[in-house]
DNA sequence: ATTTTACTTGACCTTTACGTAAGAGATATG
DNA sequence: CATATCTCTTACGTAAAGGTCAAGTAAAAT
């Protein structure tokens, strides 16, 4: 039994409800940074992986593409984990898709609108016949 | 100077808006049948093939994707090319765009509120230290 | 000690709708 | 005829977010 609280990736994949190859892959393109490795060269995540992590996995929630985490992470302080150091760049972030999700939502509308107009021109059509 | 109606693939892109890729690859899976051929091998599309092109243009425009689209093809008269003979599954098609469109629009809707309310807590936490 | 899991890296696969050469042939114009 | 501009096919590249082997080690359980 592990007596230290680190967790290994296949038992945090599961807790979390992703697959390992999610997590090798965040730390692949740099949104997760390296974690501590066992002898062997077995990674083991603390409670600081595991709190970012989960904080990738919320934003990600939240329709932020890892590509925007990216530019996000390098406005964290790098050398301390902790997430009250949020900056101001996050509001920024947040705001700035809420005016996109509200973009998406306009463009459906019509869209929806449109597909609704087309769809009573066809069956006026069939009608006819 | 072509004294017939038919026209060749890069003035047909440009009326379209479109790229001559974009045409061959409509033909390439199937979306727009064979043109005919002029001596060379240079394809020269009828007024016919237009209205097919433009057709899946404002399929696509709807949201409808290629994909679908050879489904529904398949419930075309092959032989006949007029679009008089569209037949219900068209509507079958629209009509389950228009739910998937309210589904994406509702799950925008709940991302917004989330997004908004996760700002808050930021802006809280911020204001607090 | 030995089997059974779990973990490692690397590399190729997936989807969608084309973009982008490369190299060769065709068509239009001077 | 020469030249410029299309057009042809073939085939690899792209973005996003991982999935899926494969071959080789390490850790855990018996
Ligand atoms: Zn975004
Ligand atoms: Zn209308
Ligand atoms: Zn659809
Ligand atoms: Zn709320």
């Amino acid at each position: 039994m592990n007596d230290k609280k680190n967790v290994q990736i296949g038992e945090l994949a599961k807790r979390l409800g992703i697959t390992t190859r999610t997590i090798r892959y965040y730390e692949e393109i740099g949104l997760m940074g390296p974690p501590e490795r066992l002898g062997g060269g077995t990674r083991t995540f603390n409670k600081d992986d595991i709190l970012r992590l989960k904080f990738i996995l919320k934003l990600k929630e939240l329709g932020i593409s890892l590509n925007e985490m990216q530019e996000l992470a390098e406005h964290f302080d790098i050398h301390k984990q902790d997430f009250d150091t949020i900056t101001p760049k996050l509001i920024e972030i947040l705001d700035l898709h809420i005016s996109k999700v509200d973009e998406k939502i306009a463009n459906l509308s019509s869209l929806r609108h449109e597909i609704v107009d087309y769809r009573l021109r066809i069956m006026d059509i069939l009608n006819k016949k």
